[in-house]
DNA sequence: AAGAGGTACAACCGCCTGGAA
DNA sequence: ATTCCAGGCGGTTGTACCTCT
C-alpha cells in the first residue's frame, strides 16, 4: 500500500505561481495566520497542493526574508555552518535570519559549492582536495597556503575553517601572493565577528533566538517587502498590488495604513 | 542575429519525523 | 504500542534568463 499523496493530485495546479495566487495566498495568511496547510488551498481558493502553498510562503512571500543574493558575510557563514552541519540547509538558515533553507541550498550550489571547487577545497568535506593538493605541493604555489585549516571537530567548540571565498574574477584574474592571503583571512575575520554570537550557538542543542528584535526591525523600516528593488524582478507592480491589499481583505484588519503593521502581526500570529 | 551552452533559482518529489488518536 | 497524518527537510528538476560563439 502505497503512501496516501499528500492532496488529491487532480485539478492541482503545478508550476510557477502568479500574482493572483500569490494574493490569495498572502490574504488567507494575513487573515487566517499559518494553520493546517492541507487546509490552505480549499479555504483560499487555490488549485494547489497544501504543500505547495506553505513553500511558496516560506520560501517567497514571507515578509521577513531579505531576498537578493548573498553577500561576502553570508557566504562565509553559510560555509563555517556547513562545515558544522553539512547539508542540514534548515539549521543553516535557521541561523540566518532573512534566509530561507532553499535559497542557502541554491546558493550552494550553484556559487559557494563552484569556489570552492575552484579553490581546491572539497565542498563536502571543507578540507583540500586530496589532488589539488598534491598537485600544490609539487608546484610550490601559494594557493595552498589558502586552503582552509579546519580544526578537528569538537562538539563543545565551534571550530573555524580559515579561509575566504574569492571572486571568480580575483581567481582568474591575480596570482595568489601573501597580502592576497593576509586580505583574504583578514576579510574573513571581519566577517566573522558578526557571526559570532550566531556561531556561538552552532554546536549546541540550544536554539540560538533566531528571530531577534533587529530581524524585525528590519520589518520595522519598511524594507522587508522591498524586494522588487532588490531582485524580486518578476514583480514589477509588486508594491502596487500591495498597496491594493484593500482590494482583498487587508482592510478588514485595521492594516490598511502600512504593512509593517501587517508584518508585526505575522510575528505575532507566528509566535502563538 | 541566432543558436548553443551555461547559470540561477523557483518549485516539485519523496522520504522522514513527531505528535495525536 | 501502533497507526495515521501534517509538516518539514533535502535532493532534484524544469525553465527562464544570460553569455558566448
Amino acid at each position: 500500500m502505497g503512501r496516501q499523496p499528500c492532496c488529491d493530485k487532480l485539478g492541482v495546479k503545478k508550476g510557477p505561481w502568479t500574482v493572483e495566487e500569490d494574493k490569495k495566498l498572502i490574504s488567507f495568511i494575513l487573515s487566517n495566520g499559518q494553520c493546517c496547510w492541507r487546509a490552505v488551498p480549499k479555504l483560499a481558493g487555490l488549485h494547489r497542493c497544501g504543500k505547495s502553498c506553505r513553500l511558496r510562503w516560506t520560501n517567497y512571500l514571507r515578509p521577513d526574508l531579505k531576498r537578493g543574493l548573498l553577500n561576502e558575510s553570508e557566504e562565509q557563514l553559510v560555509i563555517d555552518l556547513h562545515a558544522h552541519l553539512g547539508n542540514r540547509w534548515s539549521k543553516i538558515a535557521a541561523r540566518m535570519p532573512g534566509r530561507t533553507d532553499n535559497e542557502i541550498k541554491n546558493h550552494w550550489n550553484t556559487h559557494i559549492k563552484k569556489k570552492l571547487l575552484k579553490m581546491g577545497i572539497d565542498p563536502v568535506t571543507h578540507k583540500p582536495l586530496q589532488k589539488e593538493t598534491e598537485v600544490e605541493k609539487t608546484s610550490s604555489s601559494s594557493v595552498v597556503n589558502l586552503l582552509p585549516q579546519t580544526e578537528e571537530y569538537n562538539p563543545s567548540l565551534p571550530s573555524r575553517t580559515v579561509y575566504t571565498l574569492e571572486s571568480s574574477e580575483e581567481n582568474s584574474s591575480s596570482k595568489p601572493s601573501e597580502n592576497f592571503q593576509d586580505h583574504k583571512i583578514e576579510t574573513f575575520l571581519d566577517g566573522y565577528s558578526e557571526d559570532e554570537k550566531l556561531l556561538s550557538y552552532l554546536l549546541g542543542e540550544n536554539e540560538a533566538p533566531l528571530v531577534d528584535t533587529t530581524t524585525w526591525e528590519l520589518a520595522n523600516n519598511g524594507t522587508s517587502f522591498n524586494r522588487c528593488a532588490n531582485s524580486f524582478v518578476s514583480w514589477d507592480d509588486c508594491t502596487t498590488w500591495l498597496l491594493d491589499c484593500q482590494d482583498f481583505g487587508v482592510h478588514d484588519f485595521g492594516l490598511d495604513s502600512s504593512f509593517n503593521d501587517v508584518e508585526i502581526n505575522i510575528i505575532n500570529m507566528g509566535s502563538k
